[in-house]
DNA sequence: GCCGTTATTCTCATACTGAGATTGTCTCAA
DNA sequence: TTGAGACAATCTCAGTATGAGAATAACGGC
């Protein structure tokens, strides 16, 4: 049976209603950590458990709209976010109160701002990536998709300038690999690499104020380039355990 | 307002009805052109129209499980086919009928045989990619993003030898990635990558029975190796245009 | 048996990568 | 004011990967 034969003997209405909902992985690099935006549930199920932000798709309203929407009530960001769709869950248990389709998207930004107290529930914060608490429904696992597909995206987009600023330092950039992969980098290799690749980034012809921190020469500044692929790849260092 | 603030006054049975569907590419190589699975539609909308094979999730299946049960009713094949989630798309408009969010799957398989006439409709049957009738719905767009993932996943994931059968000669998986890529490589530095990648193909020890129907030595037999990914990536000829 | 085809292996020049070292600027604290 | 340490930006060098072309040899078809 197929989806015009199905059609014709199959009212959807009469089945027990589909509900769709969008949820969103909002990540952002705070004080040199992952952190994603979660909010705390005020009513059952799983009340008082931290959830990704995400609601229902209201009529007329297209996916990424819903998602965009969804992140816009909690940050009030709408513009420098960069938004794009995760992936799709929809087993039958994974809402104890109805059969919920939900549609994950994937949000980057520079580092953020608190989140609005929340219009609602209980409370919306961002949460470091590895001191998470106990979530909701399967959002462990959404955000678990959310993560790999970040880290997979540094390698070869230029995602990494979504979370820095609208000029950065290599340095900086370098921090943002650091912090999204989890590991050191060869700090000349990385300078060599991203001025090789086409369209990574581009000067600007500036340079910091004043030195680091803790000392160092001023830093030259660079913007985000019209790259969308990075060619060749910035690798990740191997990664026995995944190639099997 | 959030997920459950949304929730408290607002019964999703209230709205318009929102069904979902899962919608199958299935890709497969024939007489050395890459196919995809189309059925013929035999109502309204876009009657006589060609379509991706799909349909309505039934209570208490999951998604996979509906994406594989569409699959199987136009193939009569379940095991050996690789399938996997690919993108979801709702945009208001794109049913006529009503508002239908579609989650798409990417199904992969060796060269398969004549589908079933349909228990239903019109007919289904392999499609050239590259020379494609007009389809329905969204579905031109979604066979896109599917043939964009599959040769993007050629690149960095043992997927070519989904294609191929048991057992393979380097040729045959070089002619996969010949049709896949539309492009052709080069015999010499395929050969010599595709062994040095670990874990990609494992030697039979055997060889084929006999030379190439236009001459040419007997092949070594080979079949995939345990790697999930390949490291280091078989790269695309350069594609200057989809970088920017 | 001769010719064209194809599998497999090599060569060689070029490109890319990881590791380590160098040079010079800048902040901080004694 | 000065010395120590931090850090940006370059460079060196060896090891590895890639593209292009060629060499070798096994087969099928005529």
């Amino acid at each position: 049976m197929d989806e015009s034969e199905f059609l014709a003997g199959y009212d959807p209405r009469a089945y027990p209603a589909v509900a769709v909902t969008v949820d969103v992985v909002a990540l952002t690099i705070r004080g040199g950590a992952l952190h994603v935006l979660l909010v705390q549930r005020g009513e059952q199920p799983y009340a008082g458990l931290w959830a990704l932000p995400g609601g229902f798709i209201r009529p007329g309203e297209d996916l990424p709209e819903a998602a965009a929407r969804e992140l816009d009530e909690e940050t009030g960001l709408t513009g420098r976010v960069h938004i794009e769709q995760l992936a799709s869950y929809g087993a039958p248990e994974r809402d104890p109160r109805m059969r919920i389709v939900s549609i994950s998207y994937l949000a980057f930004a520079p580092d953020l701002p608190d989140p609005r107290a929340g219009s609602d529930a209980a409370d919306a914060a961002w949460h470091r990536v590895d001191r998470l608490p106990k979530l909701a429904f399967d959002h462990e696992r959404i955000l678990g998709h959310g993560l790999e597909r970040a880290r997979d995206k540094l390698e070869y987009t230029p995602l990494a300038t979504a979370f820095a600023g609208e000029r950065f330092t290599i340095s900086e950039l370098r921090a943002v690999y650091e912090t999204v992969w989890g590991v050191p980098l060869h700090a000349g290799n990385f300078h060599r690499k991203i001025l090789s690749v086409p369209g990574f980034v581009e000067s600007t012809g500036e340079t910091t104020e004043s030195g680091g921190a803790r000392g160092g020469p001023r830093a030259k500044l660079y913007r985000a380039g019209d790259a969308r692929l990075l060619h060749p790849a910035l690798l990740r260092p191997s990664r026995e355990e995944e190639i099997r």
